[in-house]
DNA sequence: CATGAATGAGGGTTCATTCAT
DNA sequence: TATGAATGAACCCTCATTCAT
């Protein structure tokens, strides 16, 4: 693996324990296995992290929803699985999203952070699409806004999930009470 | 006003606008208009103030929402009213909220947050409740879920709409759209 | 002694002995007998220490040099006595007195570094008028540039003369050629 | 050029610019246009650049000085061109100058140091010889010291104007009273 | 209760130097 | 010779916390 890469999955790592204004350089160089110094060959600053992890993020997300070949089946499997998928990444790495959708973020410009969540928004756009089309849900919907009530719902969640509970067994009953919240909701009853 | 509230008040000030770790003791004191010492005398350490700081908030979000008498109102009345001041709050207190939810939360004792937040979800809760009496809403929903699922989903969006949106004149569609969202979710069709 | 002026104290020790850069704070405030943290409450950087120091050692010439009363006697004895005292204080502080003089007093305001000479300028030209008005020094020449030149005429030679030489039993064949260099020029035959 | 002289002459620039110990050797080989590492098989460390720098900055300044012919004319014209040639290099290079002078050069075997000057001052002290046995400049004075007074003072004022001065026009004022200054002090009456 | 000077550990970052290629 | 990625010690500075008054 590339330095370059050995350095966020470190900080990714560290982030994740300790936060990311608590978590030291000198702790995320150790953890790569690489020098102090060596890490500013890869990255400017130390918030220069940031956009970078996000990047990260996105794209192991991307990656594991589609994974999963929802093609010929329905709307709502797709969402179930969504569900499922999200609060599996989330529970890895809920440390490290907290922190990407944080304050920091806010330092770096919002149009990167915009740039990176883009491909997301657009392929839930054009699943709900087709889903209209196909007849499952009603189409008096605002698709924009509706792909990010989705997305964000189901995120914030399991973040909140993650973050608050302990009593993890109760876990399937809010991913089904999630699932059933939006499916009358957008139901072509 | 006591020195107390003082130091919260001109705490939540900086805190707004530095984020929580970059904001310094010194600063606060400054802005309380008392001495550095002085600070200890009623907090602990630095980052006991937040659970003094979410309790604050949360006060001043319930007594707007509950000023504005909605008791003979339906409760699609209300929650376009709800939906109207959770905007308006976050909109001023956008920092300490992000940090009230974020990783620093953590630290704390989460039984500490739930208590927090239990009155403002336990309102909801009977509101709720009250609605599907009325045969406004339909009853097979989990009330203390789809509690937290409206009052997060509202809180997130205003959240997001005021940190990532520039193009501020679409609040409205926001609103609007939100509010129908969870009508179709949870209305007796 | 002040903290104030400790660190000051200190600070010319250090720098006599390693240049100003490679001075470090932690040696400074070792010599000094305080902590790290206490020097920032009297200077905000490292470099604002420059003009802090530029003016104790004016004062301190000035001081001295004013010390020895020269009131009734004839210019040439104000001059050797000139002459010796800018040996003296040369030779204990060389180091700061190159400091101050090279490169690194462009980065601080040259309005702040004339206003700390002014006195000493000012001073000199009116003992050149007034050894012009007793006969003792010829009129035609430009006082303001003259008194310049005699300051640093005799600061150079004994910067020079500490710098470079070793074989210091010649100090005083270097002193008596500077005063036989400028009487010559100045004197009214 | 040689990657020897290309090193020397990006010091100097960079060295010019921010000061020698601000400066960087990542800064130097960049503007050089070659390799980290070759600067060391060039130099030795970053500190032993000053000798090579001194000794290229007095070439210059001999072979220009050199360059004007002053053979048939009187020391006062020689005097004259040494004065304006002193006050061109000194306005091109004053930073590095001031490194040279500065505490730097201390770090060096002074031995060097004055060999690099030694062929400036035995040049200037024949010419004195030849101006004395012309008739032209009395002969009480210590030939060896005054050779240094004169190179000294010229080139002080000369650092002294570019350093302090914004007000470039009495340039000319400076030049004539310096002069002014060495002639009354050395001409035989 | 209140003060604010003093503390000192620890942070991010720089950069002269080395070495495997 | 030449390269440039890698190193890690050392720097300046911040700031939560203490304590004598």
């Amino acid at each position: 693996m590339s330095k370059h890469d050995k350095i966020i999955d470190a900080a990714m790592e560290v982030i994740s324990e300790k936060g990311f204004e608590k978590t030291s350089i000198s702790e995320i160089v150790k953890r790569a296995g690489i020098a102090q110094g060596t890490f500013y060959l890869y990255f400017k600053t130390k918030s220069s992290l940031i956009p970078a992890i996000a990047s990260r993020l996105l794209s192991i997300t991307l990656e594991r929803i589609k994974s999963k070949d929802t093609e010929g089946e329905s709307f709502w499997y797709f969402l179930d699985n969504l569900i499922e998928e999200t609060f599996t990444i989330t529970e890895e790495h809920k440390e490290v999203i907290t922190l990407c959708y944080s304050g920091l973020a806010i330092e770096h410009s919002m149009e990167k952070w915009e740039a990176i969540y883009e491909p997301y928004y657009h392929w839930m756009e054009s699943t709900i699409e087709k889903a209209i089309s196909k007849g499952e849900i009603q189409e008096q919907i605002n698709i924009n806004l509706t792909a990010q009530f989705i997305i964000n719902m189901i995120e914030n969640t399991a973040e909140r999930y993650y973050m608050t509970s302990e009593h993890e067994d109760s876990v399937g009953m809010h991913k089904k009470e999630i699932f059933t919240f939006i499916k009358r909701s957008l139901c072509n009853a």
